[in-house]
DNA sequence: CGACCATGGGTTGTTCAACGATCCTGAGCT
DNA sequence: AGCTCAGGATCGTTGAACAACCCATGGTCG
C-alpha cells in the first residue's frame, strides 16, 4: 500500500541539488562542476548530468554550451517576470476563495501562524519559507496541482533573487502582519479586500526585492572594479 | 552576429521526440523504446536519456521507474487541470489589454487571420494550431516569458487529449468564429465582454474536449473487453 | 480447471572509460 | 598594450557493460 514510489539516482541527485541552491549553499553563478559534484552526490557524471538537465526546466541553472551549467542569476527584470506570474496566479486564487473548503482556510491559517511563530522565535529565514507556504497553500485553493507545482518552481526562482543577502531579518519582517491580514480577510469573505491588500502585498514585496537585487548587482560590480583597480596599480 | 546558439544532441533529441508526439506520430500510452529511438535519431542511448527527461519535465511523457516513459494519456482529470490553467491565465491577459501594445494587436489579428485562412483552404489540423497561437498572442499580453513558456506546455499537453481522434474539422470548426469575436472585442477595447466571450469559450472548449476523452476511452475499454471476449471463446 | 509460482528474455537504470569539441588562461611575441 | 597561440580543464557524447527489475511464458500443485 505504501508504495513509496521510488526515485531513480538522477531524480534523487536532482533533489539534493535543488536543494543545495535553493538555501544558498552553492549561490547563483557558481559553476555546477560535473565531475565534482557526481564524486560529490555519489553518481556517475551520467546520472548528474540528467538531474542537472531537469533543475535547467525548473529554471534554477543556466546551461550553456560547453561551459556547463551555472546556479540561474536573478536580475531585476527577471524578478518583475517572477511577479507578473505570482499576480497573475494569486489574484485568481484569491477570486476562487469563494469555493474554498474548510480545510483549505484551515491550510492558510497554519500557515500564517508557522510563520509568527518562527519570527517569535527568531528564524527569519524560516519565516521566509513560511510565509512562501502562506502564499502556496493561497495557490492551493485553485486546485490545480499544474499550477501548484509551476508556482512551486516561481518560489524556488525567486528565493535565487536573495539567497544569502545580508539581513534576512528586514527581509521577511514586514511581510508576517501582511500575510496574517490577507489570510484574516479571506477567512471572512471579504475578498474584494483581501485582492486590493494582496496586491499591495506584490507590490511592495516586488520593488523590495528589485532594490535589493539592484543594490547587490551595484555592489559586485563595485567589488570587480576595485579587483581591476588593484591590479592597475 | 547570428549566432543560432547552437543546441546540444540531447536538446536536438527532445525537441525532434516532442515534434513526433505533438504530432500524434507516437499516441499517448505509446512506450519509448530508448535502444529503437537513439537509433532513430542517431545519438546514444544516454544522449536520449537526457532528451526524455525534458519531456518528462514538460509533463508530455510519463516516467515509470524500471518501466520506461511512456507518451503521456490525458484523462477527463487532467483536462479540467489545463483549462483551470488556462482561465487562469487567459482571462488575466484579458485585463491586462488595457496596456496592450499595437504590435500586439497585430499580432492577435494575425493569428486569427491564419485560422480563417487554414479553415478556408480545408486543413482542419493547422486550424487547431493558428488557434492555439491566436491564444498564444493573448498570453503574450501579459508580457511575461515565464508564462509564455509555461502556457506552451499547457497547449503541448492539451494537443495530447485529441491528437489522432476523430473529424478534427468538427472538432476546430466551431472556434474560429468565436476566436474571431473575441480579438475584436479586445482591439474594441471592450474587455468585460471580451472576458465574457472568453469564459464562455473555455466553457464550452473542455467541455468538448472532456466528452472526447470520455467516449474516446469508452471506445478502448469496449475494444478491450471484445479482445476478452474472443479470448474466452 | 484454475490459481500460484518459478524462470528466462527483454527493457530500463547506472556506471565506466574514452575521445573529440570547446572554452579559458596565461605565456610569449610583435 | 594588444595579439596569437598552445595547453589544460571542462563539457558533450559515445559505446559497452552490468545490475535491477518487469512481464509473459510455462510448469506445478491444489
Amino acid at each position: 500500500m505504501s508504495d513509496t514510489d521510488a526515485v531513480s539516482s538522477a531524480q534523487q541527485a536532482a533533489n539534493t541539488l535543488r536543494e543545495m541552491v535553493v538555501v544558498g549553499r552553492i549561490g547563483p553563478g557558481t559553476p555546477l562542476r560535473e565531475a565534482a559534484l557526481a564524486a560529490e552526490l555519489d553518481v556517475s557524471r551520467n546520472t548528474l548530468r540528467e538531474g542537472i538537465r531537469l533543475l535547467a526546466a525548473e529554471g534554477l541553472v543556466e546551461q550553456h554550451l560547453y561551459s556547463g551549467a551555472v546556479v540561474a542569476t536573478i536580475g531585476a527584470q527577471q524578478v518583475r517576470d517572477l511577479y507578473a506570474v505570482r499576480r497573475t496566479i494569486e489574484i485568481r486564487a484569491v477570486q476562487l476563495s469563494v469555493y474554498a473548503s474548510d480545510a483549505q482556510f484551515v491550510a492558510l491559517e497554519k500557515a500564517v501562524d508557522e510563520e509568527a511563530a518562527a519570527a517569535r522565535s527568531g528564524d527569519w529565514q524560516f519565516v521566509g519559507t513560511a510565509g512562501m507556504h502562506f502564499h502556496q497553500a493561497l495557490v492551493g485553493l485553485i486546485r490545480s496541482p499544474l499550477l501548484d507545482e509551476f508556482f512551486g518552481r516561481i518560489v524556488a526562482q525567486l528565493r535565487l533573487a536573495y539567497v544569502g543577502m545580508s539581513s534576512e531579518a528586514d527581509l521577511h519582517r514586514p511581510w508576517l502582519v501582511r500575510d496574517r491580514r490577507i489570510c484574516e480577510l479571506l477567512v471572512a469573505g471579504r475578498r474584494e479586500e483581501a485582492s486590493l491588500e494582496l496586491e499591495r502585498y506584490l507590490d511592495d514585496s516586488e520593488q523590495l526585492i528589485i532594490d535589493l537585487v539592484r543594490q547587490h548587482h551595484a555592489s559586485l560590480t563595485e567589488k570587480r572594479q576595485a579587483r581591476q583597480g588593484l591590479r592597475v596599480i
